[in-house]
RNA sequence: CGGGGUAUAGCGUAGUCCGGUUAGCGCGCCUGCUUUGGGAGCAGGAGGUCGUAAGUUCGAAUCUUACUACCCCGACCA
């Protein structure tokens, strides 16, 4: 299964893809853009879900669900919304087929026309603002703290599976708020959950910032992020939360009455992450041997192979096998004892290496002899023999410790690939050479951030949150800036 | 959406320029025996409307046209 695979130097991202394809976490479907989530990869997405969503339910919120379909005239009520999402809205404009009149197939038939048309959603702002005036009165219906899990489209012209696809399943966070203050702290806290996310279970480490004017989400009054560094150097947003200001709430006409029996119209955030987090995650750990899984969102975190070359040894083995898994599952870790005897050993060390497997356990004559076990941890492909006394205790701590040492060794990546420049010549060079986060000031213009992109095709990734001041002068005009920023070339 | 490329068995490919037996090979798959501490060996076997649709021709994987999908480079974007 990974044999042909390429190597991250040969190409990256053919590495990449094949990786993905060939770890089985998902595949090109039928239709342009739109990918298939296989088992395994949707295994992952399933943990990553369910911890996002216990961190969710934690800070007070609680899941709904609203419609696939966005009256196309919503749309049109929020300016900036509507000039954002426009080009990249599949539209629904029939909702009937009919035989086709020459017997091949079907055709759309005409006399269906929608009056109005649907909009697939790109996101869902529009709609649950339209949503949330009817469940908005007083100060007394606010905080209103509403997640949901769902499928959104937006007709990409380049895809690629997981990074940007035509359809990405995600969460979409949308509250309403009685004070421009407290949809503030709502934004950060929930930047604050997306960053302890990537950090804790993806072992991932995170910038947090905001987001340039460019760069910001349509409609939003400010965009907070979260951007990872990946193996080649190149940056990847991997969250944003957004304060929405009260734009969407004058879109909409979504008021309350304040203490004060005046009133006002609601405060807003939205935030989200999507199915691009799997890209993130792949890209972060993985190594020419296939897949690194951080333990936390393995679906699988330990392999049990045993070694035998008559069935009375395999009995034997099943024995000691069956002990350990009572041992692992009673402490919450999920284990598989691969007894398939149509695959050899060498082969079976492979496929779970490749599929990023972090603990393989391998059991023989010569352990059941010894009372041992050899152990085997993905990260760093080192093996040793333990004795079986306390092996689940042994184990458990392993796992810990493999998460950890992702979490540092992406982190010491990230570190030795952020770099400052002072000259437009510096700038250049390590874009080019080194890649990774360039620190850099900037003059605070569009204009100039335009001009460094269409140069270097490097953007403004965030602006560190509580940035230190330090006068310096902008590294493409001169001109005077107040403090650095974050600029990489981005996925 | 513009430029370039690709499409032959589950996967990877030969054959296409220059049309002509039964479309070949490797991996995988099935059966049997031997094997099993890093991708096993031998023997036998199954599996293809050559991406789709038209056209040219006595005859098309091969030539022509259109369409679809994927890959690379741009523009756009989570």
């Amino acid at each position: 299964m990974a044999k042909n695979f390429s190597s991250r130097e040969e190409d990256y991202s053919k590495w990449y893809n094949d990786l993905v394809i060939k770890a089985g976490l998902a595949e090109n479907s039928a239709v342009r853009g739109c990918m298939v989530i296989k088992p395994y990869g949707y295994a992952i997405w399933e943990k990553m879900q369910r911890a996002l969503d216990d961190m969710f339910k934690a800070t007070g919120h609680q899941n709904a669900y609203f419609p696939l379909f966005i009256p196309k005239s919503f749309f049109s009520k929020e300016a900036a919304h509507v000039e954002g999402f426009a080009k990249e809205c599949a539209v629904v404009t029939h909702y009937r087929l009919k035989n086709s009149p020459d017997g091949k197939g079907v055709v759309v038939d005409e006399e269906a026309r929608l009056e109005e048309e649907l909009i697939i959603r790109p996101t869902s702002e529009t709609i649950i603002w339209d949503t949330y005036r009817n469940w908005i009165q007083s100060y007394r219906d606010l905080p209103l703290l509403v997640n949901q899990w769902a499928n959104v489209v937006r007709w990409e012209m380049r895809t690629r599976l997981f990074l940007r696809t035509a359809e990405f399943l995600w969460q979409e966070g949308h509250t309403a708020h009685a004070t421009r203050d407290e949809a503030i702290a709502e934004t950060e806290q929930m930047l604050r959950v997306y960053a302890t996310f990537a950090e804790q279970w993806m072992a991932l480490p995170v910038l947090q910032g905001i987001k340039s004017p460019n760069e910001r989400f349509a409609g939003a009054v400010e965009t907070y992020c979260i951007e990872a560094l990946m193996q080649d150097g190149k940056a990847l947003q991997a969250g944003t939360s957004h304060f929405l200001g009260q734009n969407f709430a004058r879109a909409f006409d979504v008021k309350f009455l304040n203490k004060s029996n005046e009133l006002e119209h609601v405060w807003a955030t939205s935030w989200g992450v999507s199915t691009r987090l799997m890209g993130a995650l792949v890209m972060a750990h993985s190594d020419d041997n296939g897949l690194v899984l951080p333990p936390k969102l393995a679906p699988l975190q330990v392999v049990i192979v045993p070694i035998y070359k008559k069935v009375e040894q395999l009995d034997e083995i099943a024995v000691v096998a069956r002990s350990i898994m009572d041992d692992l599952r009673a402490r919450g870790i999920s284990v598989k004892f691969d007894d398939d005897d149509s695959q050899k050993p060498g082969w079976k060390f492979n496929e779970y290496e490749f599929k990023g497997v972090p603990v393989r356990l391998a059991i023989g004559p010569r352990d059941i002899e010894n009372g041992t076990v050899e152990v085997a941890r993905r990260d760093t492909l080192e093996k040793e023999v333990l004795q079986l006394t306390d092996i689940g205790h042994k184990i458990q701590h392993l796992l810990e410790n493999i998460q950890d040492n992702l979490y540092q060794k992406a982190l010491t990546f990230r570190d030795a690939s952020t770099h400052k420049a002072d000259s437009w010549q510096e700038f250049n060079d390590i874009l080019d050479q080194r890649g990774g986060f360039v620190l850099a000031h900037w003059d605070g213009s569009p204009e100039t951030e335009q001009l460094i992109k269409e140069e270097t095709k490097a953007t403004i990734r965030l602006i560190p949150l509580n940035a230190r001041e330090e006068k310096g002068v902008c590294i493409r005009t001169g001109k005077p800036s107040e403090r650095r920023v974050v600029f990489a070339r981005a996925y």
